[in-house]
DNA sequence: TAGTGCTTGTGAACACAATCACAAAGTCAT
DNA sequence: ATGACTTTGTGATTGTGTTCACAAGCACTA
C-alpha cells in the first residue's frame, strides 16, 4: 500500500485483505499501542514501523546457511530475504566439491569454519543437510552463538531452551491437503 | 517405534515425544474414538492406522509439480513423500530447456498439458514458479481438476472455496525466528 | 476371586481468545 | 461553531480449547 502511494488504511481494509474481522486487527493492534487516529484509519507508514518493530524486524539480519544441496541451492538463490532485512552472508558444506564455489556472492566454506559465525555477527542458520547430520550440524551452529534455527531436515532437533527452533517439514505441510480433499 | 518391535505405547509417552502434556493426548484423541486399553496403552499400529484414517493418509496420492527451478528440481529430488503416501508423478515447466529433462523417473511436460490431469486421477499439486505466474498456474489447477494445492511463492492466490490451497513462504519462516532472539 | 497397580476416558472447572456493541475522538461541509 | 459521518479503542460477553481430577477398566499375582 505504501508503494502505491496510499497513506492511511482502515481496519476493514486490513480485514478483508487477510481475511478476517475488522474488531480482530483493530483488538490485536490495541494489545500493542494505539497506532491509529478515530474517524482516518491507520498511518500506513507508521503502522508498518510499529508492527516491524514488535516482531523485532527493525533492523537487518546475518544469516548463514548449513548444506548446499538441492534444497541449499535454491535457498541461497532465493532474493526474497531481503524483504524482512535478512542477508544470507555465508554457507557452509562438507562436500569438497561444493566448497569454493560462489553463488549470489556468497563462497560455500568448509564446514569447519562454522565456529567463525560468532565473531561475524551471524545469529541466524538454515539448516539443509541430510537428517543424519542434522543434529550434529545443530551442536555446532548453537557452539557458534547462533541464537535462531530455521530446519529443513524432518528430524526434532534438541538444543539449549534459549535457542528458538524452527522446523520446516514440506511433506508433513503436503500432508495437510488430503484432509480437505473429498 | 513400530519399526523398533514395539508393540504399544501409553499417553505420557506419547506427551513427552512432542512435548505436550499426557491428558492433552488423550483428550484428542477421545474426540475421535476409543483407540486404547485401560492399564496398558495405545496399540501402535492400529492408533497409527486410526490417525492415518482420520487425516485421510491412508490412500497414496498422486501430486503434479509446476515449476521446474532451483525449488521445483530440489522438490523433485526429494525422496520424503513417500512417508504420507504420496507420489510425484508428473512435472510441468515453460521453458523449452527444461522440457523432456528427466529426474527421478519423472519427465518435464509442457505446461499446456496441464489439462491432462484430471484423467490421470492427479488430485494434488505443488506451485513452484515465479509469483507473476502463480495466479495463472493455480487457475490452470483448478480447471484441470486439482482439489488441493501446496503454494511455495510468496503471494495470495485465490481459489474456488472448495479448493484447498496452503502456501509455504520461507522467508515469512524465517522472520519468526527474531522475535525470540534477544 | 480378590487385591494391587496402571492407564484410559471424560465431565467439570478453568483460562484464554474471539466477538460484540458503543463511547470517544477525529474529519469535513456549511 | 455545529452537526453528520467515520473510524478507533475497549469493557463486557460469548465461545472454544485446555487442564484437572477421578471413576472405570484391564493386567497381573497369589
Ligand atoms: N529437497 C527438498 O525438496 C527437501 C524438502 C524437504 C526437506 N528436505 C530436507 O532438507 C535436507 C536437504 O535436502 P537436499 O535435497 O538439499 O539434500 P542434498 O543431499 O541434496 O544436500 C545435502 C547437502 O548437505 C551436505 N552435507 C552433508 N553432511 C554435511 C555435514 N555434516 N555438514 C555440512 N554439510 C553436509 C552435502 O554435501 C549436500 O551438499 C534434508 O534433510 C532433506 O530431508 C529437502
Ligand atoms: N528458491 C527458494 O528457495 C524459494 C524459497 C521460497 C519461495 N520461493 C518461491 O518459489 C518459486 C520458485 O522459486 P525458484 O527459485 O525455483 O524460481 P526459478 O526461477 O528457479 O524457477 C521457476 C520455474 O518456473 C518456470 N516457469 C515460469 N513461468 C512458468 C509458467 N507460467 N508455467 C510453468 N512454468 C513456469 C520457469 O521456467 C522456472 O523453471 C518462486 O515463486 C519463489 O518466490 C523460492
Amino acid at each position: 500500500m505504501s508503494r502505491q502511494g496510499l497513506s492511511s488504511v482502515s481496519s476493514s481494509k486490513l480485514a478483508d485483505f487477510v481475511s478476517v474481522n475488522p474488531w480482530q486487527i483493530r483488538k490485536d493492534f490495541s494489545y500493542f499501542g494505539d497506532f491509529g487516529t478515530r474517524g482516518v484509519g491507520y498511518d500506513i507508514e507508521n503502522l508498518a514501523k510499529q508492527i516491524k518493530k514488535i516482531l523485532k524486524l527493525d533492523t537487518t539480519r546475518k544469516t548463514a546457511l548449513v548444506g548446499v544441496g538441492n534444497l541449499g541451492s535454491a535457498i541461497m538463490a532465493y532474493t526474497g530475504f531481503g524483504t524482512y532485512g535478512f542477508q544470507i552472508t555465508a554457507a557452509f558444506d562438507n562436500d569438497p566439491a561444493k566448497i569454493g564455489r560462489k553463488m549470489n556472492d556468497v563462497a560455500v566454506e568448509n564446514i569447519s569454519m562454522l565456529d567463525t559465525l560468532g565473531k561475524r555477527q551471524v545469529d541466524m542458520a538454515i539448516i539443509a543437510v541430510p537428517e543424519q547430520a542434522a543434529q550434529d550440524v545443530a551442536d555446532a551452529l548453537v557452539r557458534a552463538g547462533v541464537k535462531g534455527i530455521l530446519n529443513f531436515s524432518p528430524r526434532r532437533i534438541v538444543v539449549p531452551k534459549k535457542i528458538k527452533v524452527i522446523t520446516i517439514d514440506i511433506a508433513t505441510d503436503l500432508a495437510r491437503l488430503p484432509y480437505y480433499i473429498p
